[in-house]
RNA sequence: GGCAUCGUGUCCGAGUGGCUAGGAAGCGGUCUGCAAAACCGUCUACAGCGGUUCGAAUCCGCUCGAUGCCUCCA
């Protein structure tokens, strides 16, 4: 075992509704998955938050120097529309829209949702398998649950018989609270119905009707596999019956989790997931971000600036940042104003960072650099806390002026300590890139730059305050600030 | 209606029995040709009412309000 592993992790496990001890299933190894997108349209903001509470879990996880493998799939078929009507699945429904054939629609937003999630610098997940990729485990799991009397067969449809389950002692609703009673009692009329034996119960496996056109073949005729049923087939096969950690929105915890939960133990007669992971919704406007209601902007309006909602473009870096000042757990609402005060931080935070690769250690040390180094890993190890981490990288970026100011110094092994920390904690576990280097080393702007400061030092050496203003004034039109410091000039976008 | 989460200063947002985060804004200062930026300092809040306790933003009860889910939304 690594020695970052003695660092006691705490995760909130939802099914319990504590926080709790992390023990994985095998030493030094963590078995991962998250529920990933249904790629029928372009990936909103609010989806990304999810992945990006996800990936910020998975890089501490990493961290820690755990082996993990991180399970992330893609939903490309079985999801149907709201309506519940079965010749409208989301993908066929987009096809028509789109003049497309349906698996161009899964491509073209496949794409779109890794470009996105890049630019907000998500590292990609182990294996990102696709629902359509695994129609054959999804028969087999389906099969089983039909012989074992979990499920039955009805008009070419296969359901989960829910009644059943619970009369064997298997307590549907665990995860979400709910009984059985009153999900039978307020169900909403969807299409299918009257197949089932009770409304509560679930598809496995769908009929295809002549029209519907992603459809496969089954012992039960063409047709194409349940929701739900995806995600237990591809964590089964690439993490086991049992693994640590399962991932998603909260809005996934009832009914997709439950029956996920539902299906790993009917099938294996264990409960699929040690730790059960939600990530909390956002909003805007005080109003839960989804398509359905038009409250929503996609990460590409906001990058851009070409939206309603803010009044300037947001680098991915700056939207990230103000993400991860919330915990995953806690809605978070985003607006213009709270935009901007990210930004503000964000720029900070990054001002320190590189002034601190200026700065050289001297031969005391005035502050303990373990105690405070201590209070991020604490902060991390109670289920994630971004927020109070990143409080105390701010009181690091204190540190980092005082020590600039000649107030406060660091011996050259505390001076490494403290160092090391700040950047492994804001680059490679916030995951935060830094804009300015990024625009800054693509190009020649920094020479330009430089050359129009040369000038402008010139001017104002000749006391020129026309000129020297004029240059200041006009890079400042075009993004660019000039921060006049002790040491001369320098520049920032 | 059921289940769940939550209500924190001007705004965002942690904290969950005594230690009273952090960011942004504001204010005061340093620096500066002026300005901006930057830096240092500062502000002290927990929806309402009642209870438990030596002590409550934190625990319990009630009231009011918000949000999410309730058969296929991350």
């Amino acid at each position: 075992m690594h020695l970052y592993q003695n660092q006691t992790l705490k995760i909130y496990n939802s099914l319990s509704g504590e926080k709790e001890l992390f023990t994985p299933i095998h030493e030094g190894h963590v078995g991962m998955y998250v529920c990933g997108p249904t790629v029928y349209s372009n990936v909103h903001l609010g989806n990304c938050r999810t992945f990006m509470s996800f990936d910020m879990i998975y890089r501490y996880i990493k961290h820690l120097e755990y082996k993990v493998r991180y399970i992330r799939n893609i939903t490309d078929a079985g999801h149907l529309t709201d309506d519940g009507n079965v010749d409208n699945d989301r993908f066929v429904k987009q096809s028509r829209l789109e003049k497309l054939e349906p698996m161009e629609v899964v491509q073209k937003y496949t794409v779109d949702f890794h470009k996105v999630l890049e630019m907000f610098n998500l590292l990609p997940p182990n294996i990102e398998p696709t629902a359509t990729g695994h129609i054959l485990e999804q028969i087999e799991i389906t099969q089983k649950l039909i012989e074992t009397g979990f499920a039955y067969e009805s008009n070419g449809s296969v359901y989960f018989d829910v009644l059943e389950y619970n009369k064997r002692g298997l307590n549907y609703g665990e995860l979400s609270n709910r009984n059985i009673d009153e999900l039978l009692a307020n169900t909403r009329d969807l299409d299918g119905q009257d197949e089932k034996r009770n409304a509560a119960d679930f598809a496995l496996w769908k009929k295809a009707s002549p029209a519907h056109i992603m459809r496969w073949s089954s012992p039960w005729g063409d047709g194409f596999p349940g929701w739900h049923l995806e995600c237990t087939a591809m964590s089964t096969k690439y993490l086991g019956q049992t693994f640590d950690i399962h991932g998603g929105g909260m809005d996934l915890k009832f009914p997709h989790h439950e029956c996920e939960i539902a299906q790993g133990k009917a099938c294996n007669g264990t409960s699929p997931v040690n730790y059960w992971m939600h990530a909390n919704m956002l909003t805007m406007n005080g109003q839960r971000m989804s398509k359905s209601t038009g409250n929503y902007i996609l990460p590409m309006e906001l990058f851009h600036g070409n939206n309603d909602f803010f009044e300037k473009a947001f680098h991915p870096s700056v939207v990230r940042f103000c993400f991860l000042q919330a915990h995953y757990r806690s809605i978070l609402d985003i607006s213009n104003e709270g935009m901007l005060a990210s930004e503000k931080g964000y720029n900070r935070l990054m001002e320190a960072l590189s002034d601190l690769t200026a700065i050289q250690p001297a031969a005391t040390s005035t502050f303990d650099v373990n105690v405070w180094k201590q209070t991020c890993y604490d902060a991390m190890n109670d289920d994630f806390n971004s927020p109070i981490l990143i409080a105390q990288l701010f009181e690091g970026v204190r540190y980092t002026n005082l020590m600039k100011d000649g107030k406060e110094s660091l011996n050259p092994t505390d001076f490494d300590v403290f160092k090391k920390t700040m950047f492994a904690f804001v680059h490679d576990i916030l995951g935060l890139q830094d804009k300015n280097e990024m625009a800054t080393n693509n190009d020649k702007l920094e020479g330009v730059v430089n050359m129009l400061i040369g000038m402008r030092n010139e001017a104002r050496a000749n006391k020129n305050w026309g000129l020297s203003d004029e240059i200041r004034d006009k890079l400042l039109e075009l993004g660019i600030q000039l921060k006049d410091g002790k040491e001369g000039t320098t520049f920032s976008l």
